[in-house]
DNA sequence: CCGGTCAAGTGGCTCATCCACTAGGCCACC
DNA sequence: GGTGGCCTAGTGGATGAGCCACTTGACCGG
């Protein structure tokens, strides 16, 4: 391998893409702050398009795209003619995304991984297709393979979870776990580093794939929470809080 | 009471306050069409600002109004100076709530609540501290008084949950229950209607509330799953498909 | 092959205006 | 008294022209 390569990938931690805001979302920023200094709730009405315009600096297009925003968020009103007004009392999203930003501390997302998981492999036992089984296959297969090659079957591992998510034909828990996908992602590349760990978790997948192919959901259920909960102790072995 | 309510609800269905669309709605509206018609898929370039504005016979500001809500929904990536990048396959947003609302058929709901409750009183059990067990135990006395008094123990029903699942200390597994109380709600008040269910059902909250009482995580469990899927069978076998 | 320059295309933002609608005050009329 | 019409100021909705900043790719000279 070169030091360098030809991958589009960040380099370093450094040297990821900038980050330009636009400018509504400064205002975004500044009418949140105002509504909590101003201290107004539901029901109060934000100063006229052309005052905060005014007020900030800014022009009435860069106001108004930010009230847009706010407004498919459903934080605000706007009523022609009669002024934008508070629909709650902060201007805050509050979507399962953002809590599950905050909670990048892991503990509660392995917890969620185990509930959603546990159900999905005891599903997938029941409903799968000779397909979608074949499909888990070939990610048990991918998976030994990179393991023989050396790597640390982090992609097959990944497969593997997508097909098991497939085949238990559950679309609400299978958005659910695209919720957390990304964090699950960490914990799986982290927990696949350990010294050894990528054979036995071979091992571990094994025994769920071959519960669910003989369409044992209560093995397929027991297997998959034996698996998850390995993979959240390692993590939290290695578990350094932040702050 | 009058045939005058001096109450400014609505008096009739037809009277209901009008919605008068904005320009930028059609103007996504129509995005979206434009993507499936042309056939773009992630990392197509969108046309210019200044084309969609010609073509659609409006003016720049609304496209770029549009164009500001896709970017906050992550479904569009503009680049100054570089154009406008689709981020996935299409521009329709897909949030829990909508897909929670297509799936009213509810079978997948009870099977995410079996997965999250059962977690949920596994962990009560471990975490609950004496004042979430009182608050676990009020909600079954509320339970009891109830149906003594003839009722179906709805309400006790509800607040048990909610208590348990405060208890539970993980607030990612409470926002997913949350995304789903509302169907969860309906299935509780058509299977405390059937006869003898009240009663049945107070034991087994009761076995619930003793097995985290003891702080027996997997009595608790067990026990959750059981009165999960009890709910569930009530309510599946009085299921009319409606198409 | 590298690096600089340049022009075209594109998004970011502003300004000046006009239009449509709301809210409230006023008043004539019943 | 109150009902309805009218006017006006204030406000959001939308436009068009224009300037700037940035990206892209082609071109050119070393």
């Amino acid at each position: 391998m070169s030091h360098l390569t030809g991958y589009p990938g960040p380099m370093s931690e450094a040297l990821r893409p900038m980050v330009k805001s636009r400018l509504y979302e400064q205002v975004l920023e500044r009418l949140r702050a105002h509504v909590i200094e101003a201290g107004l709730s539901a029901g109060d009405r934000l100063p006229a398009e052309r005052d905060l315009a005014a007020s900030l600096g800014v022009s009435r297009a860069s106001v108004k795209q930010a009230i847009v925003v706010l407004e498919v968020q459903g934080l605000v009103e706007a009523r022609h003619g009669g002024g934008t007004y508070l629909v709650r009392d902060t201007l805050d999203v509050e979507p399962v995304e953002q809590l599950v930003e905050r909670r990048k501390r892991l503990p509660e997302v392995l917890e969620a991984r185990e509930a959603l998981e546990t159900k999905l492999a005891e599903l997938a036992a029941e409903r799968r297709t000779d397909a979608e089984l074949e499909t888990i296959r070939a990610a048990l297969d991918f998976m030994r393979d990179e393991i023989a090659d050396g790597d640390n079957g982090v992609e097959g591992d990944r497969r593997f979870h997508a097909a098991v998510t497939a085949a238990a034909h559950s679309s609400l828990l299978a958005e659910f776990m695209k919720t957390i996908a990304e964090q699950i992602t960490e914990s799986r590349t982290e927990s696949l580093r350990q010294p050894g760990r990528p054979s036995r978790s071979l091992a571990q997948h094994t025994a769920i794939y071959e519960a669910i192919a003989a369409g044992d959901a209560k093995k397929a259920a027991a297997a998959m929470r034996k698996h998850v909960r390995t993979v959240a102790k390692v993590r939290l072995l290695t578990w350094v809080p932040e702050d």
